[in-house]
DNA sequence: ACTGTATAGGAACGATCGTTCTTAAACCAG
DNA sequence: CTGGTTTAAGAACGATCGTTCCTATACAGT
C-alpha cells in the first residue's frame, strides 16, 4: 500500500556508484546524488539512511557487480598480463580505488568492504602474487595519466 | 619591512602536507588547516591565495622532498624487490597517491604534478617496467588493510 | 617620535553542506 | 467513497564551508 515509487532501488545505487567513482565521499554533494539519481530527497533518506548510507550500498553494488565481473575475467584469462589488462584496462573499478585509498582510512565499514574486494581480486589471480597490486598501479597511472590521453 | 611572521612558511606547508596525505581535499578544512599549520587565516591566505593554492605547495613540497628523497633510495638500492619496499613501506608517499586518484581527476594543475612525480619513480627504476606500479599498489594495500595491522 | 607596512587576531560574509519537516498526491483495503 | 499508508515535492533547518574584512600590534626607515 502507500503511493508506489518512481524510481527503481538498484538502478539509483549504480547511478550514484558512478557519480562516487569520480570525486571523493565529502566531494560528492547530495543535492548531486539527487540530481543523477533522479530519486528525491526525502525518499533518498528514507531509503538509505543517511549519504553515507547511499555510499556504502553503492560501494557493495560495485564490489558484487564490477569488482566480481573482473574477478571472473581474471580467472577465465590465461596467467600473464591477460588477467592484469582486465583489471586494469576496463577503468571499471574507479570507485574501489577511490574507496581504498580515500574512504578507507575514516571508515571502518568501506575498510571492510574493500578488503574483501582486493580479497576477491586476489583469489582470481590465484598464485600470481602482487597481480593484484600490479592492476591497480596500473590503474592509477590510466588515471592519473589523463594528461597523455586527449 | 612590517610585523615580522610568528611562522615558517616551509614548515607551514610540511604540516598543510601531512594534513592532506590523510584526507581528500574536500574532506580536509581551511579550520584544520589553520589549526594544525598554526598559521592565521588571514596570513594563509595572504601566504597562499587559496585552500587550493597551499594544496599545490603542499603537494609540491611533498614531491620535492619525499618523493625524491624514496627515489633515491630506490636508485641507490639493487635491483629487485628492495626499491619496491623502499616505496611501499615507508608508507611516507600517501600525499601522492591521495592526489593521484582523487585531486588529479579534477585538477589539472594536480595531474601534472602528479605525473611529475611519477616520472621521477620510473626513472629511478630504471629498466623495470611495471615496478612503480606495482609498488603503488602494494601501497594501496597496505593503506587499505589497516583493519589487519592494529 | 612619527609614518608606512605587514602580520596577528577574530568577527563576519554569503554559499553550500547534510538532514529534517510539512504538505500534497497516489495507491490499497474496507 | 473513506481512512490509512507511503511517496513526491520542495521549503526550511542549523552547521559548516571557503573567503573577506576590520582593527590592534609590531617592526623598519626617516
Amino acid at each position: 500500500m502507500g503511493r508506489p515509487r518512481t524510481f527503481d532501488e538498484a538502478q539509483a545505487v549504480a547511478a550514484a556508484a558512478e557519480l562516487f567513482a569520480g570525486r571523493s565521499f565529502d566531494g560528492t554533494s547530495v543535492d548531486d546524488l539527487v540530481t543523477c539519481t533522479g530519486v528525491h530527497r526525502g525518499s533518498l533518506y528514507k531509503t538509505f539512511g543517511s549519504k553515507r548510507g547511499l555510499y556504502l550500498s553503492a560501494l557493495r553494488h560495485h564490489i558484487d557487480g564490477d569488482v566480481t565481473r573482473v574477478a571472473g575475467e581474471i580467472s577465465a584469462a590465461p596467467p600473464g598480463e591477460a588477467g592484469t589488462r582486465a583489471l586494469a584496462g576496463g577503468g571499471s573499478l574507479g570507485f574501489l580505488l577511490l574507496a581504498a585509498t580515500e574512504r578507507a582510512a575514516v571508515d571502518d565499514e568501506v575498510a571492510a568492504e574493500v578488503s574483501r574486494a582486493l580479497t576477491l581480486l586476489d583469489e582470481a589471480f590465484q598464485k600470481d602474487e602482487k597481480a593484484t597490486a600490479l592492476a591497480l598501479g596500473l590503474l592509477i597511472r590510466s588515471r592519473a595519466d589523463r594528461t597523455l590521453i586527449p
